[in-house]
DNA sequence: CTTACAACCTACAGCCACTGTAGCTTCAAG
DNA sequence: CTTGAAGCTACAGTGGCTGTAGGTTGTAAG
């Protein structure tokens, strides 16, 4: 199951006990069998991770799709709302990248003392944008 | 301090109790007494902190901060490396955020049953790049 | 049949960078 | 003198796992 999901046990396991994924049954050695049903619902908790959805956007999507005569708006505001939190990170990220650059290009090398990296860093009046957060 | 810092009152103390930032004097009272010495290094944390870098980090490069005649090539490879970082992360997110809006342009309302956001989460293998971790 | 070794099992601690809570004390204003 | 804000300590909780300790089961080779 491990490999099939792309994932390590203790993830699976974590999943189980959070009640994301059914708990399997058991072999007469207490060891866990998975079958497709489970395999299917780890594929799609692992994708929406890969997609950023958090644990609990999960859960709700499962927990519509459980219910195949609701209407879909839900999933697709859960989605939109992921989408815009990921384009919120996208933007703070672009801002760190730049001042990052700007901070590393001014550095010449030499001594602590002189350092730019670290006068940008003591002041953040020297900052471009003075605007992240 | 907390509005110095544009930060919570907890995160101060906790950047003291990590020792990150010196304990302050107390007061007969018993209440905390900021000198100018940690306002400066509370602003110097909370900069790098703006900028992504790890508490870890800004440890070493206080650390190095705090030896002037040290060479800054340090203090330049924790930055260039952080900056790598920064950029990857910004390439996962990109593809995420293609892959979001790809999902969400394909669902045309309707019933759960239908859905494509939740066919395409089901499958992996709907996805445009297939790559994405 | 024994032995080795991988893979499983449970239960719990730890990661990061804080935030929140409970229950108390101190301080400044009115 | 009262009230309310702000400070204090100590500790639990967040998310999404990962790592560890100490044991059990399964399998293949010798």
């Amino acid at each position: 199951m491990a490999k099939v999901g792309n994932c390590t046990v203790q993830a699976i396991r974590y999943y189980a006990q959070i009640g994301l994924l059914p708990e399997p049954g058991r072999t007469e050695g207490n060891q866990r069998m998975y079958l497709q049903e489970h395999r299917d619902r780890l594929n799609f908790i692992r994708h929406s991770r890969e997609l950023g959805f958090s644990l609990e956007q999960i859960r709700k999507i499962l927990a519509l799709n459980d219910d195949p005569t609701h209407s879909c708006d839900e999933v697709d505001q859960i989605a939109r709302s992921h989408l815009l939190e990921v384009e919120s990170k996208i933007e703070r990220l672009q801002e760190m990248k730049k001042e990052l650059e700007r901070m590393i290009n001014q550095c010449a090398g030499g001594l602590v003392s002189d350092c730019r990296i670290i006068e940008v860093l003591s002041n953040h009046s020297l900052c471009l944008s003075g605007e992240h957060q």
